[in-house]
DNA sequence: ACGAAAATCACCCGTCCGGGTGACGCGCCG
DNA sequence: CGGCGCGTCACCCGGACGGGTGATTTTCGT
């Protein structure tokens, strides 16, 4: 059971606002060159002039592609409530679990959580339980594809959740 | 003991070629707009023709822009081979490391690589010796910063290194 | 052929983990 | 008021884990 979900989320939105700079930014420069091109194409000749403006337009748009297409690996981290909810994770759980990725001995986390060890095993039977893990490595590896917690190479800092 | 490691590895290689493929197609492109300069600059004058250049040459760039940046993400998965080195791991004990992620026991993994678990113990001590991790889970953890082993969402399936 | 490194296996021992059960207090909702 | 979910804590117990030491065989480079 518990299986017919799927969570391929997807936040395309935050590109256009780059691109539409890019587009104006790319008016400015042509309306620029224009202004200095009466000048500079009687200096350099015409093709030379337009070899310029290529190379620099060529600069822009690669910046712009870049620019484009680094907004989606810096997305930050985004928690999947929908099988926080289906798995009937508590909240404290959840601390337990954020906990559990530094490798520390249950007592660490007692420590660490400012409980008793015998709590934090409580919590790590349920989580175990209803994570479907036979120990504390697979709980981990299931919560980083269930996107619970942050995987190694994902953006930490803002763990606010994004649904609405 | 066996502190005192540093691994801030980096691994530029591989934009270089793509950069230098995209700048013969732009120059392919410049001298394929200068043949037809004679005729469209007559035909559409001159402004307009700067203007189209420098769009095509944004849209050129914009592509390559895209292309260097995607090349990264889409990186299926790359060993760091460097890393294996500097820490001394040997073959072995790359297996048990990438079996342990299974998160089985001792006696899985000794059932796993067809070994005693005696041996997988031995293994395991040596890898959180090289690794500096007091557990298994800090084991896997650290493999998974260094790019020993592929993390949850890096495309699998292509294992070979691709150091020189 | 020799030696170093790697791989294999064994044993002891103390600690930690995982599973199970039971209990108490608190806030919420019918 | 009486459940119910949540969080907290305790105890027992078997097995797994981590650390340490020692030994043997295989592999590989010089």
């Amino acid at each position: 059971m518990s299986s017919g979900r799927r969570f391929t989320l997807r936040t395309p939105r935050g590109w256009l606002p780059i691109a539409l700079t890019g587009l104006a930014l790319a008016l400015a420069v042509f309306a620029l060159e224009w202004l200095e091109y009466r000048f500079w194409s009687r200096a350099l000749g015409v093709e030379t002039f337009i070899a310029l403006v290529g190379t620099g337009c060529i600069g822009l748009g690669i910046w712009l592609g870049v620019r484009l297409t680094r907004q989606a690996p810096t997305r930050p981290f985004q928690r999947n409530d929908a099988a926080i909810r289906t798995l009937g994770l508590t909240p404290r759980e959840l601390e337990v679990l954020e906990a559990l990725v530094g490798g520390g001995s249950n007592k660490a986390l007692a420590r660490q959580l400012g409980v008793s060890p015998n709590t934090v095993k409580t919590h790590m039977a349920r989580l175990f339980d209803k994570l479907d893990a036979s120990g504390r490595v697979q709980a981990i590896e299931r919560a980083r594809t269930l996107r619970l917690i942050p995987a190694p190479g994902d953006r930490t800092g803002d763990l606010s959740d994004t649904n609405g």
